[in-house]
DNA sequence: ATGCATGAGAA
DNA sequence: TCTCATGCATA
């Protein structure tokens, strides 16, 4: 196409590769000083006002996340590690007591995931329509399909992608 | 570590 | 409705 996107696509790789170099160090360093993904995540509380989830920290370290988000909450684990390094805040664990109970995480068939996987590989965005036919084939209620493919997307947009599933074997 | 989910904000 | 950042629940 005529898209201009070739600008720099080599500051764009030094970029994740700074990234995944931080990414690297930061992990060591965090074990160094004791912590766990959790307890970072319950001590950003004291550097940037707000805590993180582990699963946050998780991801950050394994770059499951996008360009942005990546290079946002860098900039925040920058800090902490300096912080952290300078005097060793309480690395406390939160209790959380909320009565708000999510919903179960409904569980969709590793055959249903292949299906979905592929008409995802045929059509990223499929119309309300379609997503509602294929939810019906599937058996599985509409908003979760709707849900998979929102998910399924966002994984696309992360520099590190997770591994999609294996052929199915007919 | 990862799957499905939520909610705020954009379009 | 979608994107996007984020996390509870679970593998």
């Amino acid at each position: 196409t005529g898209l201009s996107i070739g600008a720099e696509p080599k500051a764009l790789s030094s970029e994740v590769q700074d990234l995944e170099d931080f990414a690297r160090e930061f992990k060591i360093r965090r074990i160094q000083l004791g912590y766990t993904q959790t307890g970072v995540g319950a001590a950003l509380a004291t550097v940037q006002g707000s805590p993180l989830s582990q699963t946050t920290v998780c991801r950050f370290e394994n770059l499951q996340l996008s360009l942005c988000n990546a290079c946002r909450l860098r900039d925040i684990l920058a800090q902490w590690l300096h912080h952290a390094d300078i005097n060793r805040d309480g690395l406390g664990e939160v209790h959380h007591e909320n009565e708000w109970k999510r919903k179960r995480r409904t569980s969709i068939s590793i055959q249903a995931k292949h299906i979905l996987e592929a008409t995802f590989l045929r059509q990223a965005r499929p119309p309300p329509a379609h997503l509602q036919a294929l939810a019906l084939s599937l058996g599985l209620p509409h908003h979760v399909v709707r849900v998979w493919f929102c998910n399924r997307r966002q994984r696309e947009k992360r520099i590190h992608s997770q591994p999609s599933l294996p052929p199915a074997l007919d």
